[in-house]
DNA sequence: AGAAAAATCATCTTTTTTAATGATTGTACA
DNA sequence: TGTACAATCATTAAAAAAGATGATTTTTCT
């Protein structure tokens, strides 16, 4: 019984590396690919495959959305997501609403091959620890709230508290407890530090 | 004659995917692949390559400067960026210093041959208009001089001006004086603002 | 060599952020 | 059902950034 793998990714030369990789293999059926969120649509509604490769951040925005979707609509369908470093919050987030673990763009055959034989037995699969052993400094976001979240976009987007304030109907003092928490979960000195850090990290 | 392609690219399964892109063509000859500098430096001592694809983010960070590099020591070798979207002023510095042009990751194998083709009669190869014609919003930066850069820099990692200026050995209104045309230039309202543009745009 | 752009410094005012403390009201969850 | 935690508001003060103007010295490029 063969593997029937799809991958949803929005650019090509991943896809052929990955079905360049996968071509030869006999347990695994190449069922073919999407470049965007409607294609993958379109093609679950004729074929389910038993794993789905999703790039974390298409094109549409919605890796996330569509990974929930897809977990919903087919439980029976894995998910592995496929990211590049400094992605963490957003596998996390992937993770969180179904994924069964991601695979690195930059891992090997074997890593691959590992990865997929490792979901299909229903566990996860996880390459921190490859993604630790980069030296590429990984900014892991803190978890802040949806109030927080929100106010930190205004100021990214360069409104002032009195403005925000305005913005969402809450006194000034508020706005700026929020950002004092804002500062503090990411050890930023000052909007500087912390806008940059927020960016790094994904959520902005 | 054939047309010798090196690869720089720190995702193997990029790598992996123009391989199988271009192992079937007559005139193109696959040299081998580097995952970061100085394995593209070992590669260069040995073998000058007809044309080196080169991510345009690599880890070490310096794919700029390894362009630049190779361009001074060996003007025979063509560069080709490849890049990813909203990456408009990496790619645009990778130019600057001595690139033939970029393709986007997602291109297909016709852009691709077209693309070193084209850079091989040792015209240049941008695909701008494909770039353009997406949907995704690419915030073009400004051009910035080198001590604004810095100081941009040293903004993001929550340095005040006091502080920056004794990093640099200038006074505090100089600091401030840059500082404010880092805002006129990227049309940002504040400190927050400007951080959170000139991430998005690459700069960062 | 000469023009343009970059980098430097200064002064002064206003606005905004940051810090330090304290307190109340919901609400989710064990 | 009580205990975190989120979200709200307040006061006061110090630090920092932003705005307005003007000027000099280097670099860089043509």
């Amino acid at each position: 019984m063969k593997t029937g793998v799809f991958i949803v990714d929005d650019h090509y030369m991943v896809i052929e590396g990955i079905r360049s990789l996968l071509q030869n293999e006999k347990d695994i059926e190449w069922l073919g690919h999407a470049m965007n969120v409607a294609s993958c649509h379109a093609f679950l509604k004729q074929q389910l495959p038993d794993i789905i490769l999703m790039d974390v951040n298409l094109p549409d925005l919605s890796g996330i959305e569509l990974c929930k979707e897809v977990r919903q609509l087919f439980p029976s369908v894995f998910v592995l997501g496929l990211s590049t470093f400094n992605q963490r919050p957003v596998i996390q987030n992937m993770i969180d609403n179904g994924a069964s673990g991601y695979i690195l763009k930059n891992a090997t055959k074997e890593e691959l091959l590992d990865a997929i034989g490792t979901v299909m037995k229903g566990k996860s699969f996880l390459s921190f620890d490859a993604a630790l052993s980069m030296k590429d400094p990984i900014d892991k976001a803190p978890l802040i709230t949806r109030r927080e979240k929100e106010i930190l976009q205004l100021i990214a987007e360069g409104l002032t508290n009195a403005e925000i304030g305005e913005k969402l109907f809450i006194s000034i003092p508020t706005v700026n407890t929020h950002r004092k928490s804002l500062l503090e979960k990411f050890g930023a000195k000052n909007t500087a530090a912390l806008i940059s850090k927020a960016s790094k990290s994904g959520i902005l």
